[in-house]
DNA sequence: TCAAAGGTAGAAAAAATTTCGTACGAAACA
DNA sequence: TGTTTCGTACGAAATTTTTTCTACCTTTGA
């Protein structure tokens, strides 16, 4: 395999990220609980997620225990490797690589918390001193 | 119009991102001068490319001057806005609207730059001044 | 003037993604 | 036991996105 399709199987289709979100959320869960959290959001069929995330076993993005009858899906890539992967594919795209240019949109924002400001403040103190 | 399909408006697909990002960075632009970025990055045939824009054109992301036989073709939608609109998708969707998450994640990220973290730094302070 | 080069438009094909219909097996339970 | 409910598998349809083909117009220059 070659580098080009490692990358690919970390990006995952619009609705593969719906999926993804979910399992990065509540862990490990059957196709029933993963619909149930997307019906939250849209109208959704049972079969349309249980094929997405056949689909999604196919390519390896997912893995799953079929020892029981309601398979267990979980999330083969650790999340963190992942979402690090879409960030950088994110930066360089809209911000030409440069996170401060990102940094910056975020704080220019009015929805950017005083939380927000302050956690990534604290955040950089403590990565100074290190 | 609904905010459903004025936000459509603001999420262009794959490839036409890419076009935009050529816009962006260069400005009002034939067909031709487009389609010669994109071929530096990937193969592409003239008549797609010219489709695209055309389609992007017929949804308003783009607007076109059709007074020379050359049409030129610009950005419709504020730059700034739309990467606004991106990115909090993006924040969203990966970092529960977390900015800080994202941020994190970000200075974690052994591809950030010391440059970066300064000007973030320096971005705050000024931030905290105002 | 006429051929060559370069432009647009539109239909349609191809590819990728998403959704659904149907079949069928296992479990639950009256 | 039979029937209802809940599960998976799989093919195919529908939709969206991307690419290409072809026709035809305009400009340029020999």
């Amino acid at each position: 395999m070659n580098i080009k399709d490692q990358n690919k199987q970390l990006e995952p289709t619009k609705s593969e990220l719906e999926i993804l979100q979910v399992l990065w959320e509540k862990g490990p869960c059957t196709v029933r609980e993963v619909n149930n959290e997307l019906l939250k959001q849209k109208d959704v069929n049972y079969t349309t997620t249980l094929k997405l995330m056949q689909i999604m076993a196919d390519k390896g993005i997912l893995a799953r225990d079929e020892s029981q009858m309601k398979h267990i899906y979980l999330v083969a890539e650790d999340e963190q490797k992942t979402k690090e992967h879409l960030l950088d594919k994110f930066v360089d795209s809209m911000y030409k690589g440069s996170a401060s240019k990102l940094v910056m949109q975020l704080l220019g924002n009015k929805n950017t918390s005083k939380e927000d400001l302050k956690a990534i403040k604290e955040m950089l103190n403590k990565l100074e001193k290190e």
